[in-house]
DNA sequence: CAAATTTTAAAACAAATGTTTCAAAATAAA
DNA sequence: TTTATTTTGAAACATTTGTTTTAAAATTTG
């Protein structure tokens, strides 16, 4: 054997996906990149790879991240439509709370459907927090909370809609008041 | 007096922009809008100015030709609900058609606040919709459409929202029943 | 320790980037 | 028609881009 790999991936990843996060795939040039992970790019193209198959890495750590932090938060919740209503008021509060708005909105805008590697993995996300919510919004119809004629799926990919609403809106706005504002109201029409 | 310009400012920028709609503004290389264009590069920066100036005067463009397209068609509506319902079936139909998502929104995820001349663009059309929006909205409530009670202009920012959403999710799945079932329960949420 | 093998750092790479230069072409006014 | 002024095309510009090369440094195994 030889030589051992003398950085921590992990987080390199995590300093290369800071920056991916903040400045997109297209504006972030390499230098960026092995500057904030503190590795030289021979080291880079060696464990890693390319710039594209560095983004992949990085949106992948991005989503898990994300996934740990919502499987974590929602096992075992008191009721569905509670646990539905706190859903909607984390998303409020982390959209206005984080730096950037989410990697995955981000990306799936830039690229636009021209890159199916980065399309599978957004999808997945998207599919996970789309699953969370239609069991929830079931449950919350079976409990008679929510009005049971209506699809679970579609009143799940409305509330993601509006989700990713949210983040342009805090973009153009920066008004935490306009987010809630809008939160409360959703809340009170998921209920009729 | 000399000699004059040759090619057609509107006709090039026309075309400029179509190529930032589609690739972003980071992904788009002079020589891709010079060729676009059909112009030389000493002509546009002779003329237009620079990258950033040209993107400006594209996205000013954008926005311009949606602002003219939703005056003629939101003039004289018979009822406000039902301008209102037609605002989200039109919403519907353009990000079902249409071969990229919406450039304003596009712009606002890749440049997130860093870039005050095009937030200024983007957030006096965001500005034109809340009004118009927010018009109908009120009127639908004084003719006891839309509940009262709440507040026209958090319903508008909602609204909107939930476009912004619809672009995303149609990138993601390409599914055009996904956005129709979605309007079609927000109709149904609205007039609660 | 010596051999084998891999990672690293620095420099180099060609290609692409945004922008400018400059002479030739064009035209309105004198 | 000449003069003055401007636009144009082609080439050139210096940087920056993503990526590779090369030799020295490092470490496990024999």
């Amino acid at each position: 054997m030889a030589r051992l790999v003398e950085f921590d991936e992990e987080q390199a990843i995590q300093k290369a996906m800071e920056v991916f996060w903040k400045k997109g795939y297209a504006a972030t040039s390499m230098r960026d990149l092995t500057d904030a992970m503190q590795i030289n790019s021979s080291s880079l193209y060696n464990t890693i790879g390319d710039k594209h198959q560095l983004f992949i890495r990085c949106i992948k750590h991005y989503t898990k991240m994300r996934i740990r932090a919502v499987e974590q938060r929602y096992t075992n919740f008191a009721s569905p439509i509670q646990a539905l209503e706190n859903f909607i008021k984390d998303a409020a509060d982390i959209i206005t709370t984080e730096p950037n708005s989410c990697m995955c909105v981000k990306a799936t805008f830039e690229i636009e459907g021209d890159d199916p590697e980065i399309q599978v993995v957004v999808n997945a996300y998207d599919d996970f927090t789309h699953q969370l919510l239609k069991g929830l919004i079931e449950n919350s119809q079976s409990q008679g909370e929510i009005d049971s004629s209506e699809n679970a799926d579609t009143i799940a990919d409305y509330l993601t809609s509006v989700f990713i609403g949210w983040y342009n809106s805090f973009v153009l706005h920066k008004d935490r008041t306009k987010i809630t504002n809008m939160a409360a109201f959703m809340i009170r029409q998921l209920r009729h």
